[in-house]
DNA sequence: GCGACAG
DNA sequence: ATCTTGTCGC
């Protein structure tokens, strides 16, 4: 599939700090305006103490869930993790698994942030406007905002404030489950993030496609570890 | 200066 | 993210 080269890679922090406060401007929040048959997945696994990384994609369907394909690349991850800047970090390994699939993908489920960031411009929003796709971010973990705790059924959520506005929600997946912080990634609004996040979350706190996807890198990682150790 | 800090 | 086993609770 296509992809836009919006910028190098091979820059310095100042340099990626420029890019997202340009790019962010660019970032637009609708409602989905094709239908879901297709959905993507993805995520990045690291080698300990290495550059190695492997990244992966898995595409389901919708609303079924049935897996359609997936797929992984074994890539070397030149930029640091730095909080806030996870984009410049592992998109680059992602983009040379889109460039690859020719299937039509609909919504695309990042783990990571979207605009819910400190420069409106997260993991998600950053992946969405290259590939010019819907992107959902769907973080673990608490990055930036103020929120109340949700209740405690799944489907129950809160809103994620930042400055006075309104970046994201903290949503509940599953009963009794700490909750996961949805926010718009790229063409989409808030409303279907929600929705779809909720949709695709089958007994389980993380999102399928995110969760397949986590599962394969970390299958094919080790798969790879043992293979070096056995012999070459 | 101190604390917070996606993966 | 990664290092790591068993274990408490629904």
């Amino acid at each position: 599939m296509k992809s836009l080269k919006l910028h190098r890679w091979n820059i310095s922090v100042k340099e990626a700090l420029d890019i997202q406060n340009k790019l962010s401007k660019c970032v637009i929040q609708q409602k989905l305006d094709k239908p879901v048959k297709v959905l993507a997945g993805c995520d990045v696994a690291f080698e300990k103490n290495s550059y190695l990384a492997c990244a992966g994609i898995v595409l389901m369907s919708f609303p079924e869930l049935d897996l359609i394909d997936e797929k992984v690349i074994f890539s070397t991850i030149k930029f640091p993790y730095i909080q806030g800047f996870l984009s410049f970090r592992e998109t680059p390994a992602l983009l040379e698994i889109f460039k690859t699939i020719k299937a039509k993908i609909d919504l695309i489920f990042v783990d990571g942030y979207g605009i819910a960031h400190p420069r409106k411009f997260g993991i998600a929003s950053h992946l969405g406007l290259i590939l010019d796709l819907p992107t959902i971010g769907c973080g673990k973990t608490y990055l930036i905002g103020e929120y109340d705790e949700p209740k405690v059924d799944a489907g129950d959520y809160s809103w994620l404030f930042y400055k006075d506005e309104i970046v994201g929600a903290v949503v509940r997946t599953k009963t009794k489950v700490k909750p996961i912080f949805v926010s718009v990634g790229h063409k989409i609004c808030l409303n279907d993030a929600i929705e779809f996040t909720l949709k695709c979350c089958k007994g389980y706190r993380i999102p399928e496609p995110i969760r397949m996807a986590h599962i394969i890198v970390n299958r094919n990682l080790k798969e790879k570890k043992l293979k070096s150790v056995a012999g070459k």
